[in-house]
DNA sequence: TGTGAAATTCAACAGTTGTTGACGCAATTT
DNA sequence: AAATTGCGTCAACAACTGTTGAATTTCACA
C-alpha cells in the first residue's frame, strides 16, 4: 500500500523534527542523518548542504492560508491555525514554535524574519484594511506568538496544560484587544 | 577615578553582551574572550567553565522587583520594567529578549524556565490575588513577551521603529485585556 | 549472467569547540 | 636577595562541525 520512504523523504522528516524544535544551529548534520538512519554525506549529496536542507523544510509549513480569511473571521482563523499545528500528533511541529525557535538563530534569523513579514504580517494587514491595519496586525501577531511562547517554551501554568479550547478562548480574548485599537 | 576593569569584570561584560543577544549555544568561549581581549583559558580558570560563566551573567538581571508592585500598579510597573532594559543605551540587553533567546537553548532552557517561573510568574500571580490569578499572570506575560518578540526578534513594523511611549501605550492596552479575564 | 548506472558508504579533510597542564611573568612576602 | 603567590599566555588535547572524493554496494536492464 504505502510506499516505503525514500532516503530524501527520510532526511526531510528527520530534519523538520530536529530543526523545528531545536533550531538550525543547535542541530548537526549527523544528528539528522542518525535519526534518519542514513549516512551523513547524503545531506550535501541530495540537498547541496545543511542550509539548503533547512530551507527545504520551510516548504512544509502550512497554515499561511488561514491568514487569508476574510476580515470578520481573521481572528478565529488565525487562532485556529495557531492551535492546529502541521502535524496534530506531533505538537512540537507547531509552525509558530518553529518560527520563534529559528528567528533567534544567528544564521537563519534573516530568512525567518522575511518569511514572517511576507507571509504573515503583510497579508494580515492587507486583510484588515482599517486605518491602523499594520499596528493591529503586529499586535495580533504579538498575542499569537506570545501565547505560544508562554505555553510551549516557557511552559507557564496554567497555559502549559490547558485544553486547546480554553487556550483558544483566551487567545481570542486578547486578540480582540489587538484588533480594537483605533486611535 | 574609576578603577580599570579587572579581567573577571571584562569577561562578565563581554559574556553578558554576547550570551544575552545570541544565546548560550551560539556563542563560543573564544567569541567572549576575543571581545574581552583576554585569553580563552581564563573562562575555565575564573568561573569554572562556560556554563558557570553564563549563570554568573544571570545575576546581572534586574527588573524583577518591578513585578513586586502593588496590584493596581502591576501592569504599568511591568511594562515600565519591560521597556527600561538593564542598560538603556544597549537596547539588546533587554532582559525579556535575553530570556526568550535563551529559553530556546537546548542546554540552558531549563535554567531559564525555572527562573521565569520563580521570579516572574509566581510573584506576579501572588500580587494579583484574584480568583484566576495564575491565568491572568500567564496571559500578562504572554503579552509582555509577545510584544518584545515581535519588536526585537521578528522586527515587525510599526512595532520595530515605534517610540517607546507608543509601545508602552499599546502594551498596556493588551495588558488590560489579560487582566480582565474573570470567568 | 553480465554491464552499466545510480545509490550509498567510508575515510578523510580542515576548521571549531571547551578545557587543561605546563610555563613565564610580576608583585609581594620572608 | 630568595621564595612564594597570584595572574596570564601558550600549546595541545579530544571531540565535534560540514563537506568532499573515492570506493563500494545495490539494482534495473540487456
Amino acid at each position: 500500500m504505502n510506499e516505503p520512504l525514500t532516503t530524501k523523504e527520510k532526511l526531510l522528516i528527520a530534519a523538520r523534527d530536529l530543526f523545528w524544535t531545536r533550531g538550525y544551529s543547535n542541530v548537526s548534520v549527523r544528528d539528522i542523518t542518525r535519526a534518519a538512519g542514513v549516512d551523513a554525506a547524503l545531506v550535501s549529496r541530495y540537498f547541496g548542504g545543511k542550509k539548503a536542507l533547512f530551507e527545504a523544510t520551510l516548504e512544509q509549513i502550512n497554515g499561511w492560508e488561514a491568514l487569508q480569511a476574510e476580515p470578520d473571521q481573521i481572528l478565529s482563523a488565525a487562532v485556529e491555525s495557531f492551535s492546529h499545528p502541521y502535524d496534530p500528533k506531533a505538537d512540537t511541529s507547531n509552525p509558530f514554535i518553529m518560527l520563534i525557535t529559528n528567528v533567534i538563530d544567528p544564521i537563519m534569523g534573516d530568512t525567518i524574519r522575511q518569511l514572517v513579514h511576507d507571509e504573515m504580517a503583510c497579508p494580515l494587514a492587507d486583510k484588515l484594511g482599517s486605518k491602523h491595519k499594520e499596528t493591529q496586525a503586529a499586535l495580533l501577531l504579538s498575542v499569537l506568538f506570545g501565547v505560544a511562547l508562554m505555553r510551549k517554551n516557557f511552559q507557564i501554568e496554567p497555559l502549559k496544560t490547558m485544553s486547546r479550547d480554553a487556550l483558544i478562548e483566551h487567545t481570542i480574548h486578547l486578540g480582540h484587544a489587538a484588533l480594537s485599537y483605533k486611535d
